[in-house]
DNA sequence: TGCGCCCTTCCGTTGAGCGGAAGCAGGCCG
DNA sequence: CGGCCTGCTTCCGCTCAACGGAAGGGCGCA
């Protein structure tokens, strides 16, 4: 009897990493068998690794009997650099955008109370824009900031409305109370829009890029007016569409 | 020369898993001498782990070589029942605050439109209450559910506020937009109050539990009346902060 | 160019890991 | 109550996957 049959290419490792492998949105709570099964090991071995496992707090045993994803792995998660695989996933959809458009084209997170810029694709025919991948603006006076803004928790409103505004243009909106009426419009309207807040001959629009119902990104375009508003809301949407799709364990 | 000098209780599992827990809040990217150094293993073993790892996706190489969580374990972390831990952890503070009162305290997470209950704790001299462990009430009409929709995502917001809001007692807010100014406040004020609004003689009062800046819970407390109202709100706030601490991998 | 740091590869040795077999526990049904 | 089924749980002889010391490579900097 050899040690194991499995083949080559076989080790402790890549058994564990299959174990945690049956787990997904439809299998969230799986059995000893199940595990087995699905992990192509033997009951001993899947019991082994198991265990070992839920020893360490990766997996959990419920009550029923059922093993779930348990709280090491829940508090790893959050360690992992979303926006590095943001900015990869987003990348084509921002290039189609751009390629039919023309348009300035760019993707920004919230950080802290700032829109951290991801990425951004334009080119000489594009309106000049202050943002370029790696730069902070003010999440008011931006198209991107202003959707992050009416999505962000609301302790981050609370704290961008009860300081002051800064103004880049004589359009820029500084006043707490006028923003405010803003921010509500955006969540249900989808998406936002500025008219030379942030530079002068530069009107943008912004939607929001979602996953699991969390906001986790912006999406923007940079134009010279908002005629094309009824446009480009819904190229927006759809390329945002695409970013999540590829963004959740779907 | 063994084949290893570790010890007992060192399996190829345990070292994986020391390799995963090298990663913490404030080591979240590391070269693969800092992970072989905190792991406690030699390079070569480390290196072929890391590996291995980084091949399935649970760690990622970045572009200035340090390792990060990667995309894998970001997606098992989603799926990890947190409102379980979220029970336990919270589990010890509602009983102090229900010893210290004597009143129903309880805790609630947000479920779609609804506040599900999560645990509970009251006794004989308690004020009557609706609510149970597993049972679901509005978000509208409670203390805990108006905090959890303050924080919510703005399309919860909306999606609420647009809907028939139903009426318990003569005292339900059932106006739209007299409940969207009660969350402002509440955002300011960091805490939510009700006045016979889902139960006649039953008052709340409630904070939000947040983790990381985002409101994971809320604490919520029922009394006859809201006179001890500047009292309990920061016994409230201490066991709320009790609780994210335990709950955040800090 | 030399040095230091961070890997990356190699290969003889051996004990950790394997899985078939046996057994246990609990629930259900006749 | 006994038998059957399901889901584990434990055991132990065998063997090859895993180990780490040593050697070497690549890169950046003074």
């Amino acid at each position: 009897m050899p040690r194991t049959n499995a083949g080559p290419g076989v080790t402790v490792t890549s058994r564990v990493l299959s174990v945690l492998g049956c787990f997904d949105a439809e299998h969230t709570s799986l059995t000893l068998t199940e595990i087995a099964l699905r992990a192509e090991l033997t009951l001993p071995t899947a019991h082994r690794l198991v265990g070992e496992l839920a020893a360490w707090g990766a997996l959990r045993r419920e009550r029923h009997g059922g093993y779930v994803i348990g709280r090491r792995l829940w508090d790893l998660g959050l360690l992992a650099p979303v926006q590095t695989d943001l900015r990869d996933v987003a990348s084509p959809f921002l290039q189609d955008l751009y390629g039919a458009t023309l348009a300035t084209v760019h993707l920004a997170v919230r950080d802290g109370v700032n829109a951290l810029y991801l990425d951004r694709v334009s080119g000489h025919a594009s309106v000049p824009v202050v943002s370029k991948a790696g730069s902070r603006l003010p999440l008011h006076s931006t198209g991107v900031g202003k959707v992050l803004l009416a999505h962000a928790p609301a302790a981050v409103r609370h704290e961008v409305l009860a300081a002051p505004l800064e103004r880049f243009t004589p359009y820029t909106i500084a006043q707490p109370s006028r923003l405010a009426r803003q921010l509500e419009h955006i969540t249900q309207d989808g998406y936002a829009t500025t008219t030379e807040e942030m530079t002068l001959g530069a009107c943008s629009i912004a939607i929001p890029v979602s996953v699991n119902g969390h906001t986790v990104a912006s999406l923007g375009i940079v134009v010279p007016h908002l005629r094309a508003c009824a446009r480009l809301v819904p190229a927006l949407q759809v390329a945002a569409q695409g970013i999540a799709r590829n963004l959740s364990p779907g």
